[in-house]
DNA sequence: CCGACAAAAAATATCGATTATTTCGCCAAA
DNA sequence: TTTGGCGAAATAATCGATATTTTTTGTCGG
């Protein structure tokens, strides 16, 4: 999987394809509300596509667990809860702290170098479009883990960053949580993993992810969700 | 997810329901072969089904890591290496680490409970035939860590073991294995977890999966996957 | 007024046929 | 011999229609 293209919404290939990435997107953003029942004939029409498509592209998505799949009974997108929300938090955080080490462990010049222009390209897409920005911010996180060699951990940790972001466009914040600190705090867990210190690295990834996390945690509380 | 059903091939439910079940069953336990091409007209034939049931199971397996899509050329067999094995080796041990330590520490009577009736099921299916034997030793895993209360880490930890035991049928050790010590080392890791020692489950559960991974290896090493 | 049942409506799931794309075999030219 | 196309065959993908299932609606009897 080419870390560059993560996530980004196609024109090309077949009709799946198109479908599969448009749906993922309108519901990673909120266009399509959490629980809300997604009937083939809505999304035929939305989309001007054959049902065969749609509910492909839906089955592809459940596996993401964006989507839920009752059987005989159609898909709805992925509820979602505070539960659900914590849940994500910790297990993303175990999961890139093991991706992380591995990673600096089999740290090498172009990897770094990797890293480096993940960076700089999000820091260039700040002020542009949430989307746009989105898109650069996912691939640097990913490009951090991508070293460890682990395919199947990656895609862990995509799917994880995905369920994460879908909380921060449902609370409205995707843009806003641009102020925080959180340039420094990229710039802190880039230092550190170009020196190849594991413990730092890693602790400033972690805590990135707590102080999102109480930050959201927070809006989520005050009834977001419901 | 009821951890009874895990992996149990029905004849109810949707055309889709039953060839996932069925195609799922048919790739973990080798019938159809690593980096086989999936032509639907000939699945088709095999479940007597259509092609839009078909498509849709193979589009469900994608997402376990059983099946690879490539679009508008079909579906394949997921491929196996050493790589491969390796690497679900590792990220296994590391995840079980983190949720059987978690299933402990929410332990309760009830769970106690479940986990030494799906030790004892599975201590009955032994010398049965292995499919039965396999379901009821997959049960007994994932009670294990079922109390973590983490919902998608236990899908991945269910993901991982059936990529795990997709190389033992390759192996063609499915049923040897059973010879080993391997009902002390079950004993073991029920005892641990009944006493609620985390650091002692925890390491008898990595070197449970050490030994099988060892065991493995080295009849993978020897070309069973050439 | 409420619950059970039946018919009607809506939606899902599936099929068979059609269309689009890729793959393969062949031949000609370099 | 290799390379580059040109069909023809094979296969994947998609569509439109039909069958099946679920959900809703309406009616009757208690």
């Amino acid at each position: 999987m080419n870390i560059a293209e993560f996530d980004v919404v196609t024109t090309e290939g077949s009709a799946t394809q198109r479908a599969y990435h448009l749906l993922r997107h309108m519901i990673v953003t909120g266009v399509l509300k959490p629980g809300e029942k997604l009937k083939i004939d809505g999304l035929r029409n939305r989309l001007e596509t054959g049902a065969s498509p749609i509910r492909e592209a839906l089955s592809l998505l459940t596996s993401d667990n964006l989507v839920e799949r009752h059987d005989q009974r159609g898909f709805t997108a992925a509820a979602v809860s505070v539960d659900n929300f914590q849940e994500i938090l910790v297990l993303r955080s175990s999961i890139e702290d093991l991706a992380l080490r591995a990673s600096i462990a089999n740290a090498t010049q172009d990897w770094e170098e990797r890293i480096v222009l993940a960076h700089h390209r999000m820091l260039r897409a700040e002020g542009k479009e949430t989307d746009m920005f989105e898109q650069f911010h996912k691939a640097f996180h990913m490009e951090l883990l991508a070293n460890a060699a682990s395919p199947i951990m990656l895609k862990f940790c995509s799917q994880l960053y995905d369920l994460n972001i879908r909380y921060r466009y449902l609370a409205g914040s995707a843009m806003n949580y641009q102020r925080r600190d959180v340039r420094d705090e990229h710039n802190g867990i880039l230092d550190a993993a170009v020196a190849r210190d594991a413990d730092t690295a890693s602790e400033r990834l972690l805590n990135h992810y707590k102080l999102t996390g109480a930050f959201l945690s927070g809006l989520l509380g005050n009834g977001a969700l419901a």
